[in-house]
DNA sequence: GGTGGGTGCTATACCGGTTTAGTGGACCGT
DNA sequence: ACGGTCCACTAAACCGGTATAGCACCCACC
């Protein structure tokens, strides 16, 4: 089969090629008749533009990329990247973009595929995930002058756009949640405190206990079902244990719970569990865990959004995502009486 | 920054584009002292082929597609797709073919958006997955001549090249497991039954169990966490409940386990679970599930290099793997005593 | 009736590679 | 001294689009 291009077109218009690309483009410079009779014509044999072609002609690749440096394992665990991704490509569908996905094996090789991509223009910008304070991949983008969204948190951006999510109104549904249920004396298990997202969550987690007059702190761990296991462990060998904890991703909520059940300790009775992202996985355990849902195909929509008004010459800048909304289920309940009243 | 181009360096070296192409693509036509001394400068000013130009000039994207319709909810859950796409990327990386990735609704758009990337001219080649019974895909590559190779069953692959892991085995090691632990009923909890996979799983694990001389049945699930915990309970409320259950997934597998539990049925004393996949999620749940595990990774890595040899030229052709293995934990053991002795 | 200004189209350059045909010169044998 | 090869390189076409300059024609207008 061999593919029509805009010359077979325009043979059989009779017209040149460039009637051809007036037409297809909404260009003047073709009456109304012949536009018609060209559409009609392109329409007809099938016709769509060579990606490589219109690429090489207006220097922009048709593409934005998105890559990924956790280990292959974790990676496979976390539904919300395959979230992010199915809602950037809802809102890539419609155009002529598509999406270049990559899982690199750590930061050095994310940034030397960026230099790559820029090299050979296979990409018109990125989505940039898990973004670290001091990222040094910032550096990098603004030099190649890449557009770029980071999808997290715009402090730590360094002047590029971001799409961000409300972490302190999260923060404080949770702790108001956990206050509320009567708990004093609360802990969070965070992913790795080199990320700008950790750091954000931190500050919004202690201000929001502080606020609520209760007694918190955290545990660094990885986001890894070992990470969330150890720390859990570690949590309840406390001199005084918190009540409740907080986990900063499914995996490790999931993996903490097993580990106080392994423990003996028992969820909600003298432990109440919280997630702060929501999946499948949070439903299936028993008990079903309290968390924090976010619309993370809407977020990548915007991300996606954001990045084609940015590739498209728009203005830099960021734009911040609903707030979570925490949907209590079994994992949650009032402390201990013991506890309660010390 | 402007990117260099082939000319740039020909105006430094002091010859023609012609001279410079030559020399980059190891071509006769230039002595050796030209050739090193262009090399040379190529690599001193960082010069990459720009992807759209010889995309256009030697009509080949240099890009593979893959596309999975599974719902977004689900999709995140199942870490074998990442793990796929991380080993398909390892076995692309040294070369020059990114990789396009795409979350579609349905297996309509999936076919629509084949014949996008092909009359666009976007991809060399695509990775099929989920291949089903009288696949309505395989009638499309074939038209569009889109070298394809298929991860999962040769069978039904309608003579495309496929890459396929032995379930033959895999059922055997399972069923033999469980037999030999002394288990005389079990059932597996099955995928979609128009997957082509589904189908060979079954009759494999009818065979084994059949030469193992124990009973067995299958119940159509759906991979996901419900389709898992519905059909756990409702093979517990047979008149003869199997005491082993084997998952098609990980996801229902830890789901089913979760359903077992509810209903207060003791795992591994009343019922042995054992998941047809393996990841983190068998391991922290309590108890850890016994697993077949394969090397997905590599399984994707094999995939790509087929594919590379196809776009390439080569001849179409299957590739087996080797089979999964299977690793014991603490979720089967032998049957309870009466219904043992039954 | 000549000038001015649109309109609707053509011819052509261009993007950055690859590839083919062609050319000038060194070297060879007779 | 002359024809024939081979070598190292150049000139130019080509891939399939987009963009720009230019041209023929018609109409309005003074």
């Amino acid at each position: 089969m061999k593919r029509p291009t805009i010359a077979d077109i325009a043979q059989r218009a009779g017209v040149t090629k460039a009637a051809v690309s007036f037409a297809l483009n909404n260009q003047p410079g073709v009456s109304p008749t012949t536009r018609q009779r060209i559409l009609e014509i392109a329409r007809e044999i099938g016709w769509q533009p060579n990606s490589a072609a219109r690429a090489l002609s207006d220097g922009r690749a048709g593409a934005f990329g998105l890559v990924i440096d956790r280990p292959a394992g974790i990676l496979g665990a976390e539904p919300f990247f395959m979230q992010l991704i199915a809602g950037i490509q809802g809102a890539l569908a419609e155009g002529h973009t598509a999406l270049l996905f990559t899982v690199a094996e750590d930061r050095q090789s994310e940034m030397e595929l960026y230099r790559t991509w820029w090299a050979q223009r296979r990409v018109d910008g990125v989505f940039m995930v898990d973004l670290r304070i001091d990222d040094p991949r910032i550096a990098v983008l603004r030099e190649l002058a890449l557009p770029t969204v980071v999808v997290g948190a715009p402090e730590g951006s360094g002047g590029l756009s971001a799409v961000w999510t409300d972490d302190e109104t999260a923060a404080k549904l949770a702790v108001e949640h956990l206050a509320k249920l009567g708990h004093r004396r609360i802990a969070r298990v965070t992913g790795m405190t080199d990320l700008w997202h950790t750091r954000i969550r931190t500050d919004a987690f202690m201000q929001a206990a502080s606020e609520a007059g209760i007694e918190a702190h955290c545990v660094t761990a990885d986001y890894t079902a070992e990470g969330g296991a150890d720390a859990t462990t570690a949590l309840l060998a406390e001199a005084e244990p918190p009540t409740a904890i907080v986990y900063d991703n499914d995996l490790m909520a999931v993996s903490g719970l097993g580990a106080a059940q392994r423990a003996g300790v028992d969820v909600p009775g003298e432990l109440s569990v919280v997630s702060w992202d929501d999946s499948v996985l949070c439903q299936l355990v028993h008990p079903a865990l309290t968390a924090l849902r976010r619309d993370v195909v809407a977020y990548g929509a915007h991300a996606a959004q954001r990045l084609l008004e940015l590739a498209g010459g728009g203005a830099p800048g960021s734009r911040g995502e609903p707030p979570a909304v925490l949907t209590p289920r079994a994992s949650s309940a009032p402390p201990p009486a013991r506890r309660r009243r010390r």
